[in-house]
DNA sequence: AGTCCACAGGAAGGGCAGGCGA
DNA sequence: TCGCCTGCCCTTCCTGTGGACT
């Protein structure tokens, strides 16, 4: 082979693979320059937070909305505005944000002070310390700042149904003993009945205000897509209809902004491996299943041994009688089971935890029915299809 | 109408690891 | 090093319960 030949070859290949200009313009944590269809809820949050930038004490705010509809994007873009313009006018003003999600991060009282402290400048060990005493440092880190502290806490009601909501009734009383400084709570929520868990005080003084995020629609869906991908992919790149099938994917799944932009980016990414020209509604299909396959994959790969073993265990159960598995079944299989393994074997009652924790993974279906006289049980279903089953199989110990 | 099964799921606490200050 | 604190995983003990059966 010459030289131009092979230099052909790559040419060739660089000229077939460049869908993409700018895969990160696809990625959902991308901050685009312009929000589409969002304008009424970042008035409202503007408005609502302009307060701090004369130094006084912004009301509480909710923000609620399902997966993917903005909210996170939304109020980074808004923080960002407000610390450029305090910076200008010369006001003290901090924004804090912190996603309760994440473990170890958020998932206990002491850490999600840690945390906050941290994110305000202080050192604080991961553990080893009294939470008395991280609390201190937080109240001395906020008292530093002579100015208005807004806490941008994303899924809160994560953070509600794990500790409580004393904590956050803990915040709102906070400024009574601040000295010069402030402190302003935004909580973002995916879930729009989460305050019915919580305290009527704690539930009126933190949702002083409520901002909405409704689903997108399919069509401004599409818009976005639209927006994002002129940006991210060369414009030979879609044959007609991809943007809209993406769109109309991603409306079906509560109007969520993120499951569009993964279809169109995996599609591509699929599409490009198979060194095809453009990325037909073909690749959009395999792009849902692949991205469907890789959630579940990965959400097991983590699980703790145990948690995978009785995984195995309702995988085999199905196999064998095809569904409806219930609790006493699944136990005496699962202790079989660790007895040949030679694994030690957990108790009813901890079983029944992780059969719990499978389910909200979503993984099994677990539904709590009554047998009448034979008593009360859950009867679970395995929400994977077979190909998914078989991947696991394949990457996943224990399976 | 009452019984009673087979669990669900809450509460409390044990034991261990990681990490702190003194 | 010790005493102390927290997180995590787990057990023990317990109360609660939907509805087929009697």
């Amino acid at each position: 082979m010459s030289d131009q030949d092979l230099q052909n070859v790559f040419k060739e290949y660089m000229e077939q693979d460049s869908f993409f200009q700018n895969k990160d313009i696809l990625s959902f944590s991308y901050n685009p320059d312009e929000i589409l269809h969002r304008e009424e809820q970042i008035n409202e949050l503007a408005s609502i937070l302009a307060p701090a930038l004369k130094g006084e004490e912004p009301s509480n705010v909710f923000v609620y909305g399902t997966v993917g509809t903005g909210k996170t994007l939304v109020m980074n873009h808004i923080s960002e505005h407000l610390k450029t313009v305090s910076k200008d006018s010369d006001v003290s003003l901090e924004t804090v944000y912190i996603n309760c999600k994440l473990k170890k991060v958020a998932d206990t009282e002491y850490r999600l002070l840690a945390q906050l402290a941290r994110e305000l400048g202080k050192d604080v060990p991961s553990t080893g310390l009294p939470t008395s005493e991280v609390h201190n440092y937080f109240v001395e880190a906020l008292k530093e700042k002579e100015g208005v502290v807004i806490i941008i806490m994303d899924e809160i009601d994560t953070l509600v149904k794990k500790i409580g909501d004393d904590f956050l009734y803990g915040l709102t009383r906070l400024n009574e003993d601040l000295g010069d400084s402030r402190v302003s709570i935004v909580g973002i929520s995916n879930d729009l009945n989460f305050t019915d868990y919580m305290d009527a005080r704690v539930k009126s003084t933190l949702s002083e205000e409520e901002v909405i995020f409704p689903p997108y629609n399919a069509l401004e869906l599409k818009e976005i897509l639209r927006h994002r991908g002129e940006q991210a992919l060369l414009d030979s790149a879609l044959q007609e209809g991809v943007i809209s099938k993406c769109a109309a994917l991603a409306a079906q799944e509560q109007g969520d902004a993120r499951r569009a932009l993964d279809l169109l980016r995996v599609a591509g990414e699929l599409a490009e491996r198979d060194n095809k020209t453009k990325i037909t509604t073909g690749y959009v299909d395999k792009a849902q299943s692949k991205i469907e396959r890789d959630r579940v994959v990965e959400a097991v790969k983590n699980q703790p041994k145990q948690s995978k073993i009785v995984l195995a265990s309702i995988v085999e159960l199905n196999k064998q009688k095809g569904g409806n598995i219930d609790t006493g079944e699944l136990y005496n299989y699962y202790k079989d089971k660790t007895n040949n393994m030679g694994v030690n074997t957990l108790t009813q009652r901890r079983v029944s935890d992780l059969i719990s924790e499978l389910n909200i993974l979503g993984v099994i279906n677990a539904k709590v029915v009554s047998k009448g006289k034979y008593g009360r049980t859950r009867k679970i279903n395995i929400n994977l299809a077979p190909d998914v089953v078989k991947k696991l199989k394949d990457s996943v110990d224990y399976l």
